[in-house]
DNA sequence: CTAGGGTTAG
């Protein structure tokens, strides 16, 4: 025997007076194990060890062992095995393990649960094998571990030899042995399988439903689980708490298909329950969240507080996806604070909320001041960085953080594609546009339904629509938001619009959100078919929202149309939109057809409400670098260039029919009452792009407003003159400029 | 050594 491998600190503690009451029953228990002299199984040592607790006592009772001499006894070396296995040492348990000499299988037994157990379970297996060679026959109880240690690992393969095994050693008649037959089918995902092993149970009892049943919950079966529980009752056998634990998550799922999302009857369940702890108000407070309903999900996230019951991370990550969807940014600030009074800073998870609450509510800079400062990075936290630069329009920033998130070795996917597709959608450069679907293939993202629909989108927003259109026929699966944006990127073609959108819902049985009956109230309405799209607002199945009453609005505008313009605007405002360009936009009907005082009356109201309109800027992508220009600027170093250019061009093509108007020219760039029209922001850039690219090269502009209807008017010319296609990304769609003709027909 | 089933979470 090696004593070096023993350690040497003497028995202190743990006197023999301390000896529970309860030793004369522990010395009976192990006298009944095989025949051990009564002078082993009555040593102080036997009982200390039975009540070992860990693993720091186990090293002070070994020195004891060895002094008395006990160490080559059967009974001692099986417990000390045992106890170094339970305490996570398998290298302890191996050192006492493979120097004895007359292993017994009891010891090998022992071997085997700490190898299954606490090892890994190749290490489980391999060890069986080395029994089996060692001549060493197995008991029932060795397969129950290997077949757990299977099922948990998914190891299907392994899990069937084991399944052999245990046939070939005759214990196919064990109802708890075939138990984790079943269990070991079911976790491996082959339920049928599971369900096989089940019918030839030689008996059925509680245990063995339970297992099939938690079996077709856990594999998304929930109608069978639930089928289930009521044919055991036939066999007369009654549901236990475990029963019911297992099959809840099936009826929660079948309820959610049931009622579509509601979470009415969670919340009965919720106030009728005694006792809430920590998790059931985080599933409530989670799942208003994630249903859309933030403000119930905040009030009784503030309820848990007045409760008394300590929040977790979970519980301020579902508080912050609230405030998050409702822009609330000063509880979300209140609720970062929380976080770090709970010790939270260094959470990845929760960082990862937070960055994504300070970038939903525009906070930008301290959404990456958070990700920089983040010791330790996930793909998610990378996912949330780069979805965050693009919802913040922060093109440059997505792509740069796409670039480094590479350079860091971290693989990206779907999510990251389709955050970075729709980033390179809001500048609309074609050629970056091709690249990144380039990237997508080379990943193997391209068959992720969400990576094809951000595909579609982004080349129906950088004009390729007919890219976009045989991408889009080419899906086989279809989602919710793949109509959305073949609806819109279809959207001069109102008949086909319309088809889309009712075969969406007649044939694939979707449901129309709100993006969806915004995008035909604007084709309706950009058509000049009115009293079509108001219709079809008040026959809306659900409130309109704000972008239905715009799109209105915006209509009238174009089709000059007080009447509906004014019931638009009169619905819109009660909404309370946060954006001042509606203002603007009624004040600029009202001015189209020469309503002063009406656009006084807007003015003043804008005044008084404190609404600023955005100031109008157009871009343009040289390859390399992007140009921008604010309305009237002149701050660029080749300004007299740009505007002389622009001087002979507008002479050029005033030459082929151009006429300036006025009127379209006071659109919703320049203030209401400005007289005197600056020189838009587009054509400045469209003259930058022609000064700055060879012959016949496509011209790519963005604009953070809509075009006016003089710009709009000059591109066409320009287009022809210059024998030049532009394409002009505007605030809601692209305009693709060739020959005179604009790809959105004249209505946008 | 001395056996089988369950729950919450981005």
């Amino acid at each position: 025997m090696s004593s070096q491998l023993l350690p040497v600190a003497s028995l202190s503690t743990t006197p023999r007076s301390s000896l529970s009451p309860s030793s004369s029953r522990i010395q009976h228990t192990l006298a009944q194990r095989t025949h051990i002299p009564a002078h082993v199984y009555k040593h102080p040592a036997a009982i200390l060890l039975e009540l070992c607790t860990s693993m720091e006592e186990l090293h002070q009772i070994i020195p004891l062992i060895i002094k008395n001499g006990l160490y080559e006894e059967h009974l001692f070396q099986t417990k000390l095995v045992s106890l170094f296995c339970k305490y996570g040492s398998l290298t302890e348990a191996t050192r006492v393990f493979e120097p004895i000499e007359n292993k017994n299988d009891a010891l090998y037994h022992t071997m085997l649960k700490g190898y299954a157990q606490n090892s890994s379970i190749f290490d489980g297996l391999s060890f069986y094998c080395r029994m089996i060679e060692d001549g060493v026959q197995p008991v029932v109880y060795n397969f129950t571990y290997l077949l757990k240690g299977c099922g948990e690992n998914c190891l299907v393969k392994n899990g069937k030899q084991v399944h052999a095994q245990l046939i070939l050693n005759g214990h196919e008649g064990d109802v708890y042995a075939m138990t984790c037959v079943v269990n070991m089918y079911a976790k491996c995902r082959l339920i049928d399988d599971a369900h096989k092993a089940f019918v030839r149970l030689p008996e059925r009892d509680l245990v063995s439903w339970n297992t099939i049943i938690a079996g077709y919950a856990q594999n998304g079966f929930a109608g069978r689980a639930i089928e289930l529980v009521s044919q055991m009752q036939v066999e007369q056998l009654k549901p236990d708490p475990i029963t019911i634990i297992s099959v809840l998550p099936a009826v929660a799922l079948l309820d959610m298909y049931l009622k579509c999302g509601s979470l009415s009857t969670a919340r009965v369940i919720f106030d009728k329950m005694s006792v809430r702890n920590v998790v059931s108000w985080n599933i409530m407070i989670d799942g208003y969240a994630e249903s859309g309903d933030s403000m119930e999900s905040l009030i009784l996230f503030q309820k848990m507080l007045d409760d008394g019951i300590k929040p977790t991370g979970v519980t301020i990550m579902a508080a912050l996806h609230a405030c998050a969807d409702s822009g609330d940014l000063s509880r979300g600030q209140f609720l970062h604070r929380l976080a770090n009074e709970l010790g939270l800073q260094n959470d990845i998870p929760l960082t990862n909320s937070l960055i994504s609450m300070y970038s939903k509510c525009k906070q930008i800079e301290i959404a990456g001041k958070l990700f920089k400062n983040m010791k330790e990075k996930t793909r998610v936290s990378w996912n949330t960085m780069i979805l965050g630069y693009a919802q913040n329009g922060r093109v440059i920033e997505a792509l740069n953080h796409f670039r480094d998130m590479k350079l860091e070795n971290i693989e990206p996917d779907s999510f990251t594609m389709v955050s970075i597709i729709s980033a390179i959608s809001e500048s609309s450069i074609l050629l970056q546009a091709k690249w990144i679907h380039g990237v997508v293939i080379r990943s193997f993202l391209v068959r992720n339904v969400f990576v094809k629909t951000s595909l579609v989108d982004m080349y129906a927003k950088c004009g390729a629509i007919s890219i976009a259109r045989k991408l889009f026929d080419l899906m086989d699966e279809k989602h919710i938001t793949t109509w959305n944006a073949m609806i819109d990127g279809h959207s001069r073609f109102i008949k086909e619009g319309v088809r889309y959108f009712s075969i969406m819902k007649e044939k694939y049985a979707v449901d129309p959100t709100m993006d969806h009956y915004g995008a035909m109230v604007d084709l309706l309405g950009r058509s000049g078919r009115l009293q079509e799209a108001w219709d079809f607002i008040l026959k809306m199945p659900v409130e309109p929202g704000v972008n239905i009453f715009g799109a209105m609005l915006g209509a009238c505008r174009i089709h000059k149309n007080v009447k509906f313009g004014e019931m638009a605007a009169e619905r819109l405002f009660k909404l309370n939109p946060t954006d001042g360009g509606y203002y603007v936009l009624l004040a600029n009907l009202y001015a189209s057809v020469s309503m002063w005082d009406k656009v006084n009356e807007i003015r003043t109201k804008m005044e008084r409400k404190g609404i600023v309109k955005t100031p109008g800027f157009s871009s343009v992508d040289l390859g390399n670098e992007v140009h921008s220009f604010y309305s009237g600027s002149s701050w660029h170093s080749d300004s007299k260039k740009i505007y002389d250019f622009l001087e002979t061009l507008i002479e050029k093509i005033k030459g082929a029919g151009y006429v300036a108007d006025m009127d379209l020219m006071r659109d919703v760039e320049d203030d209401v009452e400005e007289h005197m029209v600056s020189v838009h922001s587009e054509k400045l850039a469209i003259a930058y792009g022609l000064l700055n690219t060879r012959p016949g090269k496509t011209i790519h502009i963005r604009k953070n407003l809509r075009v006016c209807g003089d710009c709009h008017n000059a591109t066409k010319f320009i287009s022809l003159v210059e024998k030049r296609e532009i394409i002009v990304r505007d605030l809601h769609r692209f305009h693709h400029f060739k020959d005179g003709i604009c790809s959105c027909g004249d209505y946008w």
